[in-house]
DNA sequence: GAGATTTACCCACTATTACCCATAAATTAG
DNA sequence: CTAATTTATGGGTAATAGTGGGTAAATCTC
């Protein structure tokens, strides 16, 4: 049994009938009770998110925590959910991604598939390089509060 | 029985395959638990590191205390986790690394492990000498600084 | 409801990887 | 010193991963 966390990255196209492979790495990596399904939505960087269908749930009993009186709360909740999608991957391993969160994450030809331990990340090769350049860098300061947070939990 | 971290240099080639022998002194210092397997990522250097699946498995709990909701967090992880891979090594020892990793650390035919204790680092030959003639010097005041931290903790 | 379009399911091909066996050098044991 | 074992290296073969495409069912359009 190796491990059953999303590590490492891999780079895939999209095909003539809107499919991607899922590397099969992650497929083996998915419990038996999420059933070949990942649940895609909007990522809050411009990309799209992948979570096995356990993880999901998990996340919708968050959801349910929140205030439906506040609105924050509730823009919070709809953002997170109206975009999500559970997706079956076919036999030879591929989901077809719905074209509005293709769109979102600016994704064209070629997809770059990065997992995140719990989640998976599906992200425009331009747009990564981007995102690589600007957002991702962290500094001294950065890394010392992320520091912080860790040990204090 | 000897210790069970990682000490010492080894010299090896990456055969026709993309195979590197893994040292069997490395091999045997791992734990039970690491069933066989090493996970790979990109050094800080211009290195490969390696460490055993038990202590991945730590760094892992680490990442997953951080929120996805903050961006700073985000990159973090994703940075942490998105060159990991787990190799199992082979019957007779050996492990293929991803060409990403390798091209990393500008390795072409042949490579130095170097045990570091609780990971390995794996260099191209070349490189390894090019840090050691100007990164690796230590001055008086680093020295200093090593020492008033190891006394503070 | 008939035709067009999309989706789901299946089969096929190729390159890569995983797994196995073999050999030579080095190390250890007696 | 010699035999036995372990280590490092090479290579063959079967299984898997990734990619492309065909066809029938389902959905949509008019």
């Amino acid at each position: 049994m190796g491990t059953k966390t999303f590590t490492g990255e891999f780079r895939y196209s999209i095909d003539s009938k809107g499919r991607v492979n899922i590397p099969a790495k992650f497929r083996k990596a998915l419990p038996e009770t999420s059933e070949d399904t990942f649940v895609v939505t909007r990522g809050l960087d411009e990309n799209i998110v992948a979570y096995s269908l356990d993880k999901w749930q998990k996340i919708e009993e968050e959801l349910l925590k929140l205030s439906s009186r506040l609105p924050g709360h509730r823009a919070y909740k709809r953002q997170a959910t109206r975009f999500a999608t559970p997706l079956k991957f076919d036999s030879q391993g591929r989901v077809a991604i719905p074209a509005n969160l293709l769109q979102h994450a600016g994704v064209e030809k070629d997809v770059v598939i990065i997992g995140m331990i719990d989640e998976i990340e599906i992200w425009d090769p331009e747009v990564l390089k981007r995102y690589e350049e600007t957002e991702f860098q962290l500094d001294a300061e950065d890394i010392e509060a992320i520091d912080d947070y860790t040990r204090s939990s």
